[in-house]
DNA sequence: AATGAATGAGGATTCATTCAT
DNA sequence: TATGAATGAATCCTCATTCAT
């Protein structure tokens, strides 16, 4: 009898429960970015992330095990947005110099999301000051680069196809610290450091690393 | 003679009492960099830094307002105490690409002071996070920049004379922000990122900023 | 049936909840009284008003945003409470001299109540070390002076009615001071200024307050 | 030799000597009084009393055991200080109520000595506060009612030789008591309760207390 | 799943007091 | 006697986390 009836009813109010979960996890973790991107982790407030998504601590804990649950969750969700965007935006283009061009100018865009810079160096400092969860992290980190810029630039970058992945492995993220870099300093002092100096270096280490291998070949350059 | 010995006295006691004093604040101060960079403004204890310097807390607020206090102060012996080492290592030099060679040398070398990029790094995010701070902090940096690498990359890097003023601070700062991200991407995963793309990337842009007003002599590269 | 259910759930749980916080609120209020007014409002530790109200610093900071706060708190709760007890207590009697001499047996008493007493002192000596905030806690010391006395003293003693409203705030207020006076005497040296004489004296005020307009009838008084 | 030196010597520097440490106590006595006042007993601080008088900590430490001895060292000072002025002062009239106006006058004039009133307020609460040390308080406030108020109050009012002593101590207190009392509340709300009622209710309680015995002879008040 | 009261560890800061000079 | 660096106890306050509902 009671089989019965939940037979019927559990689906859909399953379905409208949990889409009200998934919903408040969504909201807890665009909240959370907003903190920590603000804050940074050690400064940020469980209160805060919770309060500005609507819920209250409560809400939180249902949801991540603790602060450094949600920070790992932003990033696992950042792996497989990314390049989704990129792919798109590059792959349709001929020539080396038009990808260098556009990817630079997309790279030189992302830095200027304030939001997502600091998160990545908040979670990269993290990362290096906990030894005993480098491992985790960095792996994370890792499938990050593994799972998106290379494949990715494998396509979009033809050139670099001669190398091995761990020399790619290594561009892609000499191309991040860079940007890390340069973002950073461009929020630190925009006045100083504008957009067209941004899109200017970007552009010029992502020709380097690109270029590498081929090197003599000079005239491509031009 | 008792005069005399009260005269000789005085001045001497207080000597040492200023020199045990200029001992503590040095040794706080050695200690404060060591705390905040291993682990973070936020993160980091007074007592931490008190303790590792061999004081209590006591001493520390007798030499300090307070944390933030600390964090400025090791910023301010920076900035006097940086290029100092660099005037020497590159004046001698006499080609550009000698200098070019010899200072990226030396900035990536520094990238692998961990102590000093991590501190880095904190003071900038610490300074773009506390807007009402900022003017204050960004001053300080701003001194440091004007202070040490423009009259010294000024002399160090004669091509550099024909730009603005404001055009050689945006490279400085362009080159600061390089390393800081490549260096923080090194420790991030030195496996992947290593000393040899270090010192590339950094030499890499360095050209580039050296070279941008007379950049057709694209042959001087070879 | 599990929605009726669900309904009449909320506001009991609701209700119970907000039960327990007024008991802790109420708790706490009573704990600060008796703390307060034992050590002094400069001396009283958080941690003592939490614990003899049998909770921890936290529901403190749950209830009160600091020290000062719980201290203004007790004073708004005294506003209501105080007259209350004075307008059936002396309104019931016939002639001046009657009443004269309840109200200042009433005084008299309230005079022994050590913890008023001493929260009284402590609340009139911290609005005077404190000008910036003097303003506020005298608005409060104002209103309450304003809303029990003086409505009260008017219906209680006709004769004050000639008077302007500054002049009958006054002599209430003159009144509070002499027996906030003497009562800090009587708790400074029982032996010496006992229970006689507190009410002597406050009688005597009291009848000259009352008398002051029509004093030329002084057959009243025999 | 040394000696005959010495003898020489000694009595001129100690007497400079001397001097200095007799400036100094009564410099950090002064100071003490400030602060103490200011801040009240268990909010000041040595160093602000210290500095306050140009000195150091150190100072304070060699002159005075701690905050309580200097607290204590003020009201002993006080003792022999106070009634000397009122002798002169009163004894010089012919009737008793040109007495009691002088008297009531004078006091009500000490009512407005900022200072002086919050130091006996905070002395009085302190006594009251720390039962073990109150009898040795209440001996140094009786010895300071003995000394001064009942010898002189006794020639000043002869009216009162009829009473017993312990009645006229009664009386003393409770003059101090309205004082305190009136004198807590004018510095609390000057505008409302001012001079002109601190010398009026002086001077009714001062009469009050001052014809109590021959209480019967009511035309005298004329 | 969510609330919010309560806990209690953690850490900043203050200051009376000591002590070497 | 006086200095001032240093101590360390005392205490405020914050906040991650737990838990009854």
């Amino acid at each position: 009898m009671v089989d019965s009836k939940n037979i019927a009813d559990l689906p859909e109010a399953n379905l409208r429960k949990q889409n009200r979960t998934v919903l408040t996890r969504r909201g807890l973790l665009r909240s959370a970015r907003a903190i920590f991107s603000r804050d940074g982790f050690e400064h940020a407030r469980i209160e805060d992330i919770a309060s500005r998504a609507g819920k209250t601590r409560g809400a939180f804990y249902a949801n991540f095990k603790d602060k450094e649950d949600v920070f790992c969750a932003i990033f696992e969700e950042n792996i497989d947005r990314d390049m989704e965007e990129l792919g798109p935006l590059v792959l349709g283009l001929p020539t080396i110099e038009q990808r260098v061009e556009a990817l630079g100018e997309y790279l030189s865009e992302l830095s200027k999301d304030r939001e997502r810079i600091l998160l990545n160096l908040e979670f990269k400092l993290y990362a290096i000051r906990h030894p005993r969860k480098r491992k985790r992290l960095a792996d994370l980190h890792r499938v990050m680069r593994l799972r998106s810029s290379i494949p990715e630039l494998d396509r979009l970058l033809p050139l670099l196809s001669g190398q091995s992945t761990s020399a790619k492995l290594t561009d892609s993220l000499a191309i991040c610290g860079i940007m890390d870099g340069l973002a950073l300093n461009y929020l630190f002092d925009p006045e100083v450091l504008g957009n067209r100096e941004l899109a200017r270096y970007m552009k010029l280490c992502l020709r380097e690393t690109l270029q590498r291998i081929p090197e003599p070949k000079k005239q491509n350059r031009k």
